[in-house]
DNA sequence: TGAGATATAGGACATATGTCCTATTGTATA
DNA sequence: TATACAATAGGACATATGTCCTATATCTCA
């Protein structure tokens, strides 16, 4: 085993003294980087001058730059999937009333503009680097997991294949509208956009009949 | 004028000759490697050996790799909004119909391969490069006026500003599908999500009323 | 055919980057 | 206090990259 990979098992396994806040001060920088300049111009240096730190210490605690990345990627899917399921700690007074406060969280989140930046990045990353795909399959099942289990409640007459696609459907609606009404796009302030969507994901989950097509007009 | 800016000039004035073949040779190689190996990866040396010519013949070209990726996005910008304005040249029994025809080219287009990764790969660009955002402005705007015009045909009774809310809807929500039903994604085979997505969209366009909710449940 | 324009190759050059090594300082514990 | 370990700095090094320059080759057309 090499040098560089004990300095770095042992960074991590350091209990929370001095190694454990760096680490959280250097994934905090890499996001910020990341953010702010992209992923074009995210760099050892330009990381390590954002923390105030030498590359030579950065390279301490994260001897390779992709596990500077999966450990970035991780502290984000980690901290989306804790602030979902607080919500879920709330009482509601219904199933439905259950899944507009998680849509609206969402829609809310991804209005801010870590999400509305980072998510593009991570989505580009998760083409072509296998670990980023991972955890966004991970990620976006587990939100299709809440959406079902919402739904299910809604509509127990439903069967699971429809309850998983109606899950999968507003999922992926969802992550559309970032690129429209997140910070700095287009539509960042067209609050209705918001009730328009999440109406029509309650309409649609409340009134979806697997056959019956009728169209006033 | 420097001289490389010359050249360039040159090489973009230049009639249908070998010149132009070049060129397009070069954006399609560009693309390829975009798609297939990502942004990190893209180098003058790359394109120019997916090409099989030198860097200098490239640099002939392109003086500036910036120069590159914008003669790109035109382009893939442009072809798309043509495939669009193509598909509209048919007959079609009904505004509805026509829209349904437009929706059911576009899910089918962020299928291809090409457009789920590029798209993703362009929208990341967007967050920091300022061409590519305002490409990406005007082709959702353009791909937004098509909706709107057809759904102010469906809905007369509808307002101006419902139906570009009704528009973007349906635009970002079509968008975030890219994530999951394109190639290579985990619900890529799955056709019945984009049967209900798009059912889901003409019913939203048919039956929206601007105040009532009703729910069955 | 010859001259001017176009197209191409090859390499130079400064800069940026990831990785690695060594020396030094700080810190906690026996 | 002495010792082991953690943290940090600074720089070396090979490699990759964008840009630029010069020398040829190829083509076009008067």
């Amino acid at each position: 085993m090499r040098q560089t990979d004990k300095a770095e098992e042992r960074g991590r396994i350091a209990g929370s003294d001095k190694g454990q806040d760096r680490i959280a001060q250097i994934l905090a920088a890499t996001q910020t980087i990341l953010i702010r300049d992209g992923y074009a111009r995210l760099s050892l240096r330009s990381i390590a001058g954002e923390c105030g730190i030498s590359v030579g210490n950065l390279n301490y605690y994260f001897s390779r730059k992709s596990e500077l990345l999966r450990a970035l990627i991780d502290a984000v899917w980690q901290g989306y999937v804790e602030e979902i399921i607080e919500i879920r700690r709330g009482t509601f007074a219904s199933p439905l009333a259950e899944l507009e406060s998680v849509l609206r969280f969402i829609f809310q989140d991804l209005r801010t503009r870590d999400t509305t930046v980072f998510f593009p990045e991570l989505w580009a990353l998760a083409n072509h680097e296998d670990y980023a795909s991972a955890v966004m399959d991970r990620l976006y099942a587990f939100e299709r997991g809440v959406f079902q289990e919402l739904i299910g409640q809604v509509r127990p007459d439903l069967p699971g294949d429809v309850v998983e696609r109606l899950a999968l459907h507003i999922s992926a609606s969802m992550e559309g509208h970032t690129l429209f009404v997140g910070a700095g796009k287009p539509f960042e302030r067209d609050g209705k956009v918001e009730d328009l969507a999440i109406r029509t994901y309650l309409e649609l989950v409340g009134n979806y009949a697997p056959t019956e097509i009728s169209l006033r007009v």
